[in-house]
DNA sequence: ACACTAGGGATAACAGGGTAATCG
DNA sequence: CGATTACCCTGTTAT
DNA sequence: CCCTAGTGT
């Protein structure tokens, strides 16, 4: 598909028939209006030139350059890609931006300021360092919040991350299951602990506040942490009751036999802010 | 000693979307 | 100067 | 998220 900002409608259409009649290529146009309100237009190979066009292309290009896909910064198998994860398992969220570009964002209580900084300073560097973290509210900031640039491959990951459909208006974060069985390590998991991870002092266990997951997305996540980090979980039943409707919720429980090890793997990963949720023995 | 269920509560998250500032 | 971006504000409740 | 509490093995 081609991102066609520079043509009005008409010599789209020209350009259309133009690349039918000269390769053999059918293409749609189709209208596509930017969250600012802006008026674009896309041009699309259709399903049935498709191979054709893809055909064409390889004769041009080197084998596996099918498509010329803008830049990645943080591929899969990076380090930073595995914080990534675990910051998108935790409070991150994605949204979608103008064209076909994405931006991840925070938002923390003050006392985390640390890790508004640290998405710049340590681990997603060439995101955030264009960007500031900003108080709110104004007056008497209780919060603070930051964005990334705005990125293709932030679009990739929205789709991946969010069902298409909505919720009462709002997108749900969703498991990306292929993602995470080739990208979840300890990194993943300590910044997914610094968000929605607890330490559950009467009984001296760990965990993770995964209400928005499914239960089949919970037990993958336990499977996950057992398969990739050696750490024994379990999913656990939640009832919550709001104006006599109740919901059931699922979390994830460490088992004891894995607390020590779980605290050892996580914490050089730790800003220090975030030690207190370690708890003690 | 461990594992699981039930649930209260207040805010620390999440997600939608508008616009001033910036940029080519 | 219009299009795009980084920031800002809001709504709401699942954490 | 953080916390209190109760049950079952
Ligand atoms: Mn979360
Ligand atoms: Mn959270
Ligand atoms: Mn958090």
């Amino acid at each position: 598909m081609f991102n066609m900002d520079f043509y009005k409608k008409a010599e789209l259409l020209h350009l259309s028939t133009l690349i039918e009649n000269k390769c053999n290529i059918k293409t749609v146009i189709r209208e596509h209006i930017t969250r600012t309100k802006t008026q674009k237009y896309h041009l699309y190979i259709s399903d049935e030139s498709l191979k054709d066009f893809i055909d064409l292309i390889n004769t041009y290009y080197d084998s596996n350059l099918i498509i010329k896909k803008p830049s990645v910064i943080y591929a899969p198998g990076s380090k930073e890609f595995s914080i990534l994860i675990g910051l998108l398992l935790g409070d991150g969220s994605l949204s979608l931006s103008t064209g076909f570009t994405g931006t991840a964002r925070y938002e923390h209580t003050c006392k985390h300021y640390d890790f508004l900084a640290a998405l710049s300073d340590q681990w997603l560097p060439l995101y955030f360092e264009k960007s500031s973290a900003t108080p709110w509210p104004k007056e008497n900031p209780t919060q603070w919040w930051r964005g990334s640039q705005m990125l293709p491959e932030l679009f990739d990951l929205y789709t991946l991350w969010y069902k298409p459909e909505c919720v009462n208006g709002k997108k749900v974060k969703i498991i990306p299951l292929n993602l995470l069985e080739t990208n979840f390590n300890e990194i993943s998991l300590a910044h997914w602990f610094m968000d929605d991870g607890y330490f559950y002092n009467r009984d001296k266990t760990f965990y993770f506040c995964t209400d928005n997951f499914t239960f089949v997305e919970c037990e993958f996540l336990a499977k996950l942490l057992h398969k990739k980090c050696n750490i024994k979980a379990t999913v656990n039943k939640r009832t919550t009751t709001v104006n006599s409707i109740t919901t059931t919720m699922w979390r994830i429980r460490v088992s004891r036999s894995s607390v020590c090890l779980f605290r050892q793997l996580v914490k050089p990963y730790l800003l220090p802010v975030f030690y207190y949720k370690l708890g003690s023995e």
